[in-house]
DNA sequence: AGCACGCCGACT
DNA sequence: GTCGGCGTGCTC
């Protein structure tokens, strides 16, 4: 976000020489002095950027092994100059160790790299080298020169055969899911594009300048589901293509690469496609990143680590469905990919494409204010209705008999699914919880099935019989009894997916389907994609008609394109509302739009397209801005919430976070690092930070670690900046004065809070 | 964080 | 006698 660039990069002028600073000459005539960013330990004042000599003048961005105490590390020329600072405390040249190895078969990390990759660090309180070395493909921090050679020839070999894919393929069998070849056999006539919208077509006058200004902008192309962003994608890619340049695409989620893949690699025969994610091999991991690195890929696919993949010339970010949490990455370096993506396209002079029909409060006021340009797209691609959304009063349904659990789903509903039944159409029920039921509990002394590490339930899983901790993963199989009183009565509570298939399935047994035979459902989430291509194989079997209702979680309501779905109903939406988090609502209402949007694809059955939401609290303002799929209005409301309470996108946050086995110490670490905060801040006219009180986050214990956490606020980015820049040396001493602290880490930025 | 050095207890 | 417990200290 340009706020983010605009505050941060105060101070943050990086100068990039071609050279390195001169050897002093104190020691041998040919040893020069280079500046090495290493994963230095995060104690003790070390600096992260360490001073070597080098028998030769090393380019900045060159990959290097030098030693460390008695360890060898990787570590990359840093550029830019030493600070003052830095020059005052640096090491004369004689007692500097000379680097291992440098890695000279790998071209240099370009400069935009380095600069992203230490804005990174410094925005995210980390040192650079643990950044730098954490986005590199885990595989080059092993190799040396003549391993790295030995890939580079292969990828050089790969690059100029006619068929490209005879040898890959055959290391495929550990993939993912069969995935579309980097480049596909190129066919004599060219793809087949769709006519645009309007819309589609308007979008991509406003953004075609872009791809010639001298400052291109970010934009937010805010389009409802089914309204062909991913066309746009298409069309911009096509245009940074011609230019010669490259194009970065993000996803939130890896599930979500392979269909996009297929639908870029259909549109650009013969253009190189790669793909960066984790679900990779480390060795295409690595295969694909020199790739682009190199400047062969033209199309760089990935999901949020590939924001760091060094592209010489990138000419185009996409950041598909930019709301979705998944960008924020959740340990390490927390760092928002589609936050660095605006810092990215700035510094490389890219466009930026912001896609989402929900986007968050933050890019949504960006856009509003103007600092994003606004791109909207309110029709439907074929002019297909948005689904019809009911809110069912959950009060107003009869209730069940003493004793008795309501039914999964209150009859409006459930006759709304036989309806799509007996018209061959399929439907969709979105619960987000995994396993049979969130808890057991005994009905005769009151046990109920808590983690012995977590301060949290343990999930039963029926299919495998056990009780499984969804924070820390312990599992046990479940007992067949009450563990402290003997009772064999012990009753699942509330409702998780697998529950609510095997419901379903009872309910609707009494159904006949057209083509005869019983109703089939089936169930979608983490648990039944475990294995690689299994979400595939589902997905496969639900467009071919071989499922009338599918159950599942959050990993149903992604992206899919469903075309026989007329009916998205969402089973429990309320556990969601009452979060104690201040994005739920955002979050819920994203979420609820996007598995409304799996309904009614298909044009023809758009117009009796139904999503329904079953909720005891229908007087809730999200559900009327549902209804009216009015996202507009619920942004302003929700603007509104965070205005009055000072929340982002009005202020600007950091979470200092702590564990240790003993609760009190977490505290009193908290308690006197917001002390040393606040003195701090006294002496240095920081008034407008402001630190709350630790507190315990809502799951207090997690593998036996109690965690607590405390607040940072403040309207000014650079105030806060300011203070973490100055508190985190005093956090480490602090730590070490402490004994018991077992980790603790800054988040800025955070999602939750 | 690693990784070594170092100075005390229970084993072959 | 030495194997190994993990306290302490250092890393350009």
């Amino acid at each position: 976000m340009p706020g983010l660039v605009d505050n941060c990069d105060a101070g943050f002028v990086m100068s990039m020489p071609h050279m390195t600073a001169p050897a002093d000459g104190a020691t041998q005539a040919s040893a020069h002095r280079v500046r090495v960013a290493v994963e230095t330990p995060q104690h003790a004042g070390m600096a992260d950027v360490l001073d070597y000599l080098a028998e030769a003048e090393l380019p900045p961005g060159t990959l290097l092994r030098v030693p460390l105490g008695r360890r060898e590390l990787p570590g990359v020329v840093w550029p830019g100059e030493p600070s003052a600072e830095e020059a005052a405390n640096a090491l004369p040249a004689g007692q500097l160790r000379p680097v291992r190895e440098a890695l000279l078969a790998l071209a240099p990390l370009p400069p935009a790299w380095c600069q992203l990759v230490e804005f990174t660090a410094r925005y995210y309180q980390r040192a650079i080298g643990e950044v730098a070395l954490a986005v590199l493909p885990p595989e080059l921090r092993k190799l040396d020169n003549t391993g790295l050679a030995k890939r580079l020839k292969r990828l050089h070999k790969q690059m100029g055969l006619p068929d490209p894919d005879a040898k890959p393929k055959k290391r495929r069998k550990a993939d993912l899911q069969p995935e579309p070849e980097a480049v596909p056999e190129v066919p004599a006539s060219p793809p087949v594009r769709p006519a645009l919208t309007t819309e589609q077509a308007e979008v991509l006058a406003r953004l075609s300048p872009q791809f010639e200004a001298e400052a291109p902008a970010c934009h937010l192309l805010f389009g409802v589901t089914g309204s062909g962003k991913t066309e746009v994608y298409l069309r911009a890619a096509e245009q940074a293509l011609a230019a010669g340049r490259q194009a970065l695409v993000l996803v939130p989620e890896i599930n979500l690469t392979p269909q996009l893949e297929a639908r870029f690699a259909e549109r650009f025969p013969g253009r190189r496609l790669v793909s960066l994610h984790s679900g990779l091999t480390p060795a295409q991991r690595l295969q694909n990143w020199l790739s682009a690195h190199e400047g062969h890929a033209e199309l760089v696919l990935g999901t949020r680590l590939a924001i760091f993949c060094p592209l010489p010339r990138l000419g185009l970010i996409v950041v598909d469905e930019e709301h979705d949490p998944s960008y924020k990455q959740q340990d390490g370096a927390r760092y928002s990919a589609r936050d660095l993506a605006v810092y990215r396209g700035k510094l490389e002079r890219a466009p930026v494409l912001l896609g989402s029909a929900t986007p968050s409060l933050e890019t949504w006021q960006h856009a509003r204010s103007g600092r994003y340009q606004l791109l909207t797209m309110a029709q439907r691609v074929g002019q297909g209705a948005l689904p019809a959304v009911r809110v069912v009063d959950m009060a107003k349904q009869p209730t069940p008999g003493q004793g008795q659990e309501a039914p999964a789903l209150c009859p409006p509903v459930l006759a709304a699914v036989r309806d799509r039944i007996e018209r061959g159409e399929q439907s969709l029920l979105f619960l987000n919880r995994r396993g049979f039921a969130p808890v057991l509990n005994c009905g005769a002394c009151g046990w109920k099935s808590g983690c012995p590490h977590c301060s949290a339930w343990r999930v039963f899983h029926k299919l495998d019989r056990t009780l499984r901790c969804h924070h820390c993963g312990f599992a046990e199989r479940v007992p067949k009894a009450c563990p402290d009183c003997g009772n064999l009565d012990i009753q699942p509570v509330g409702r998780g997916t697998e529950r609510l298939e095997e419901q379903i399935a009872t309910l609707l047994q009494d159904v006949e389907r057209p083509g005869g035979g019983s109703v089939r459902v089936a169930r979608i989430d983490a648990d039944t994609t475990r294995h690689k291509g299994s979400l595939e194989e589902q997905l496969a079997a639900v467009h071919a008609g071989e499922v009338d209702v599918l159950v599942g979680t959050q990993m149903i309501t992604k992206g899919h394109d469903f075309r026989r779905v007329t009916l998205v109903a969402a089973v429990n939406p309320d556990s969601a509302l009452f979060a104690a988090d201040f994005r739920a609502a955002e979050r819920l209402f994203a979420s609820l739009l996007q598995a409304g949007g799996r309904a009614g694809r298909d044009a023809e059955a758009a117009a009796r397209s139904e999503m329904w939401v079953q909720t005891w609290n229908p007087q809730h303002a999200l559900f009327a801005a549902l209804k009216a799929h009015d996202f507009t209005a619920f942004a302003a409301s929700q603007l509104a919430e965070r205005e009055m309470a000072g929340l982002p996108p009005y202020s600007h946050l950091a979470l200092l976070r702590t564990e240790a086995r003993e609760g009190p110490v977490a505290e009193a670490f908290l308690q006197q690092a917001r002390d040393a905060a606040q003195a701090w801040l006294k002496t240095h006219g920081g008034a407008d930070v402001m630190l709350y009180a630790p507190v315990p986050p809502p799951v207090a214990k997690v593998a036996g670690l109690e965690r607590r956490q405390m607040l940072i606020e403040s309207p000014s980015r650079g105030a806060l900046q300011r203070l973490l820049a100055n508190w985190l040396p005093e956090l480490h001493v602090l730590r070490s004065s402490l004994k018991g602290i077992a980790r603790w880490a800054v988040d800025v930025d955070p999602l939750s809070i």
